[in-house]
DNA sequence: TGAATAGTGTCTATAAGACATTATCCA
DNA sequence: TGGATAATGTCTTATAGACACTATTCA
């Protein structure tokens, strides 16, 4: 049996987050000029799965992420395939959306006229379907930051503790108790000491520095989230 | 701009389960004896997408699942999405794979000599990468049913108390606690009573009958585990 | 009446949330 | 020394887990 069906459009789109400013921000690209649809539309960066090249499905969207944003990516985790007649005027098209995250000062290089950043909340309108995947993106990244490690990975490989409250709320777009998210992170081994440094900038106390006890993605059995009033 | 790349195969892959003897069992379907690759070989039923008639990669996999069970599904996710070089010897090869719930009541006209149900713990040997999409099957399985109403797919319309537990135990490959769970139950309002019916099977008390609150998966905040000794 | 299964009640250890207190820096 | 931020301590309440107990059927 051969494949003799004509087969689907396939590309990857990527969910590129950063923390900026202190709120979670969303890559944008613009389309060339002579698209030929949603000519000059800022979109999710993406592309044709090249077969000739890529050797895996991550190997696009790594190529894709290094030519939009100049770095490596800290964490990626596909989000979601979605294929169906409609989505693209070019015809049946499917598409494999991943989500990337990476701290802001791993961004270089990036080609300012055709990149933006975005604040991801409220969501921008986006062409095809884009709004309903980077939503797809924003639940996942909350639903994992309650019960995983990964909003640390839109941080430095070093951080305080302070700085980890604070990603872990963009994360989750809610207040956290700090006292409660102290304990339970202590509770999980999720990071250790980076060894006797300090912070020295700003007013008040230094800060601890910390790292991930472990360089990939933690699960914990226990909830991360603890909402406060104020 | 038009597609003037190659694109690779497009194709599902369906891990369908169902409750069969007290435990989850898994589908598979036998490829033709002439096929390519694997021919003869017991692995997930799936298929080629069709982009001249199915409408969107739901309708593939629904059509797949038509033809292999001769049912519909009570219950259907998008699992992961494998593409790569290297996983099919016919080329560039990208399957979508999904979780497919049913009841054992709703499989009708099963072609027994290309078909068949196997236990899915332990997971078989199977061609391709199939193997390590029903581990991924399992593990969302085991993971939506400790904070979500997904087993009870697996069951009728109307199914007792003892049995939503059993379907549970099933599903989480583990002991549970019945006063907790049917505690945790009634807080989420997950079920309600099927008005005034009971079973008359068996040879002890009779149990209330209860149908899901809402047809639709539902997900709660808390966790439905407890494990217990025994 | 007793075996079997369904369903309820209750105790205890633990963990979450709230918030008060102490610690350490700089100006 | 006081303002600012970091870090720790402690109290209260909610809930998970364990398990004992009651209820209802049939043989």
């Amino acid at each position: 049996m051969t494949n003799d069906f004509p087969t689907p459009i396939v590309t990857t789109d990527v969910v590129v987050l950063t923390l900026k400013d202190g709120s979670l921000q969303l890559l944008l690209a613009q389309r060339a000029a002579d698209a030929e649809v949603a000519p000059g539309a800022w979109t999710l960066p993406g592309g044709f799965v090249h077969i000739d090249t890529d050797r895996s499905l991550d190997d696009t969207v790594r190529r894709v992420f290094r030519t939009k944003t100049g770095g490596e990516v800290a964490y990626l985790e596909q989000l979601c395939t979605i294929g169906n007649a409609t989505r693209d005027l070019r015809g049946w098209s499917l598409s494999v959306a991943y989500l990337a995250l990476l701290p802001e000062h791993k961004v270089v290089g990036l080609d300012s006229a055709r990149t933006r950043w975005v604040p991801v909340r409220p969501c921008p309108d986006l062409p095809f379907d884009h709004r309903s995947i980077v939503a797809t993106a924003l639940d996942r990244v909350r639903s994992k930051a309650s019960y995983s490690s990964l909003p640390a990975f839109l941080l430095p490989d070093t951080f305080t503790l302070p700085e980890l409250i604070a990603v872990y709320e963009a994360a989750l777009d809610q207040q956290l108790d700090q006292s409660t998210f102290r304990r339970k992170v202590a509770e999980q081994g999720m990071i250790i000491k980076a060894r006797g440094e300090r912070t020295h900038a700003g007013k008040g106390r230094p800060a601890q520095l910390y790292k991930l006890s472990r360089p990939a993605l933690q699960d914990f059995g226990r909830v991360l989230l603890c909402s406060r009033e104020s």
